[in-house]
DNA sequence: GGATTCCCAATTTTT
DNA sequence: TTGGGAATCC
């Protein structure tokens, strides 16, 4: 039986995907190169130590860096495992797996129980409450702070060594808005996405007892995308592992692009000089890219340093040459890629979702998305508004995170005045003075004696009126929480507010629609599913919080459409046909980056950019730029020039013989024809 | 619902 | 300088 398991697991793997799959004596790094089956290897590492090794689920811990790949390695190793095999196993985001630790050693850590989870939004807007007097909302100063504190959480430095390391004035008084913001946590029990690790680091740092605690917990972790990891989730791998050190990490330093981030690329040489036992294996055959591509992405990826040298090797055939397409203006150079992109697929009867177009900066999508449009193709664009930044859904989190801690004084002041409620600044004003000269938070200070002497009697009525009605709810929702989210919305009519402050009332439709999809996910997050265990409302808010959610909309998964994304987003993603957009000096690599002489970084871009073509690479750009209302020239990027010549086609529309023009024609005449056709079947 | 005006960004943003 | 989004007005 247990034979049979084992060559149905191991029969699509190489030998090195092999070995890595069969060493667990020991610390274990995977080198694995763009396209090289590194999910498999985590997958397949993870069915080996519960079917073959005999680990139970529950002592096997993965953590990735995003929801989608966690979710992604959930539903594999249950189809792999079944359902039942997998049960306790915990793979998980580093966010989600410190956010637990937290849950079950609050007491310990010395925070109450109820705390609420900041994002960034929240973050800002509590750093610009509290730097008020010396930055005047100033939005640049208040990210730099921002950046500031949270480079220094991940550093491991509280508020008092920040301000014992101070030189400079002004880092003075960042070292001091960190003091504050500290002490406002602690006041109302907030914790940011910072804290998520830095708190049951600096735990398991101190406490011996939880350190052997949850190092029984994890007997085996694996860990996806390491050269991502900071400084402080270094530290709680090491604190996780422990002496016995049996852990995979899989990393690949070539496809590093977060440094500017936290991200510690450097955390490869650690890990060797941490774990003199450490066992490295390169995983070196991609199965993705043809080799022409990979030939391409070798030689570019040369000219930077190395810690561990790798070279990819396909056997998918050498490919076609990688096209460079020159405009002389942006607008030239997304007519000419989309008209690449439609002969293209006429010639070969592709998909539009074949097709990928990767960029620099967001902004850079703009003409793409014209001339895809007026072409009529359809495209799907990654990024954009994230639904967690509209209106209504920020309205809502504030009530159910208010729900949880009444002490949330961000989501009070939020929701108090929400819909109008004749709570006004004036009022708010005299409750924060009472609140700060008491140290309580706005929703106790509303409770204060004191406070009948300060507000008019109206005033005092209706904020009375709001905070025992909440108080009710929020003492209700321990119980049975979705009745009471019910409650809420209703006790609130908040349909009518919506469609009172909505510029129109199909945006309003729009608007409750997403309140309902938040409730929907509220709901079925409470009560679990065949993957999940059921949450409380707590965990449920703070996973919305962490973007975490049961996607339940798989319909648009399945468009057809030409995909438009940044080359950060494209990281782990893989297309038949690549178009890499904006190859100039000054865009790849980008000028800031010229400028701080941190080419490597822009290279290692391009390199990720380019590894995720399977069968077609091409590059454009213009040698003309507007920007800021004048023009500039660009120069083609120095990376196509690193690029071994003899597989590039420069400039593929001036070197076309006549037949392929007429070829060509054709083609286009044949798709115009097709539209027209189209057209009218639409009329 | 649509028009107008004002303000902001112009590099990337896993949680 | 430009263009888009939000805010504001009719």
């Amino acid at each position: 039986m247990k034979f049979r398991f084992n060559w149905l697991i191991f029969v699509r793997l190489n030998i090195s995907q092999q070995q890595a799959v069969e060493y667990i004596s020991g610390p274990c790094l995977v080198l694995a190169g763009a396209g090289s089956g590194k999910t498999r290897v985590i997958i397949n590492k993870i069915a080996y130590l519960i079917q073959v090794k005999g680990y139970q689920p529950k002592h096997v811990v993965a953590v990735t860096f995003t929801n989608k790949a966690a979710r992604e390695m959930k539903e594999r190793i249950a189809q792999t495992l079944g359902r039942k095999e997998a049960r306790g196993l915990k793979i998980s985001t580093f966010h989600t797996l410190g956010l637990d630790i937290i849950r079950k050693e609050y007491k310990q850590i010395g925070i109450k129980s109820n705390f609420s989870l900041f994002d960034d939004n929240d973050q800002f807007s509590l750093l610009k409450a509290l730097t008020e007097q010396w930055f005047d909302g100033d939005k640049d100063l208040i990210n730099q702070l921002r950046h500031t504190i949270s480079n220094w959480k991940n550093d491991l430095v509280d508020a008092t060594i920040a301000m014992a390391r101070a030189q400079t004035k002004k880092e003075q008084l960042f070292a001091h808005c960190y003091q504050l913001y500290e002490q406002q946590q602690k006041a109302c029990g907030i914790l940011d996405f910072d804290d998520l690790i830095l708190l049951p680091t600096l735990l398991l740092q101190s406490n011996e007892q939880v350190r052997e605690k949850w190092q029984n917990r994890v007997r085996y972790l694996l860990v996806d995308e390491y050269q991502d990891t900071n400084t402080s989730q270094y530290e709680l791998i090491k604190l996780l592992v422990g002496y016995k050190a049996k852990f995979t990490v899989v990393g690949d330093d070539d496809q590093s692009i977060y440094s500017w981030r936290g991200a510690r690329p450097q955390n490869l040489v650690l890990l060797n000089q941490d774990f003199p036992s450490l066992n490295v294996i390169k995983l070196e055959q991609n199965y993705r890219s043809s080799g022409r591509i990979l030939k391409a992405a070798n030689i570019l990826i040369e000219n930077n340093p190395h810690i561990f040298t790798k070279t990819l090797h396909s056997e998918l055939g050498y490919g076609e040459p990688l096209n460079v397409i020159s405009a002389n203006n942006e607008e030239d150079e997304a007519e000419k890629v989309v008209n690449d992109l439609i002969g293209h697929r006429f010639a070969t009867n592709s998909r539009y979702g074949d097709y990928a177009i990767l960029y620099r900066g967001n902004h850079q999508s703009r003409l793409f998305e014209k001339i895809l449009m007026q072409n009529r193709i359809p495209y799907k664009i990654s990024g954009g508004t994230s639904f967690f930044s509209r209106i209504e859904i920020k309205d809502l989190m504030a009530y159910l995170r208010l729900l949880i801690n009444l002490d949330d004084d961000n989501a009070f002041i939020r929701v108090v005045n929400t819909p109008k409620r004749e709570i006004g600044p004036a009022t708010l004003q005299k409750l924060g003075q009472l609140a700060e000269q008491k140290s309580l938070s706005l929703f106790k200070a509303a409770f204060d004696v004191q406070l009948t002497e300060l507000l008019p009697p109206k005033r005092f009525e209706s904020l009375h009126q709001f905070v025992n009605w909440f108080s009710q709810l929020s003492d209700n929702a321990q119980h049975d929480p979705m009745p009471v989210v019910d409650q809420l919305l209703h006790g609130i009519d908040y349909q009518s507010w919506l469609y009172e402050t909505s510029p129109s009332p199909a945006a309003a439709q729009m608007r409750m629609k997403n309140v309902e999809q938040l409730t929907s996910w509220l709901d079925s997050m409470l009560k679990g599913d065949d993957i999940d265990e059921p949450m409380t409302l707590e965990q449920a808010v703070m996973r919305f919080t962490l973007r975490d959610m049961l996607e339940r909309n798989e319909s648009d998964e399945e468009e057809d459409a030409v995909q438009l994304m940044t080359l950060h987003a494209s990281k782990g993603l893989e297309f038949p046909y690549v178009y890499l957009v904006g190859m100039a000096e000054g865009l790849l690599p980008h000028q800031a980056s010229i400028d701080e002489d941190n080419i490597e970084e822009e290279r290692r871009l391009a390199y990720v950019g380019i590894t995720r073509a399977q069968q077609v690479l091409t590059f454009s750009y213009s040698t003309e730029r507007k920007q800021y209302g004048d023009v500039s020239y660009l120069e083609p990027s120095r990376f196509l020039l690193e690029l071994p010549q003899d597989d590039l086609n420069w400039n593929s529309k001036k070197q076309q013989t006549s037949e392929q023009r007429l070829e060509q024609g054709k083609s286009r005449l044949a798709m115009i024809k097709a539209q027209l056709a189209k057209a009218k079947a639409e009329l």
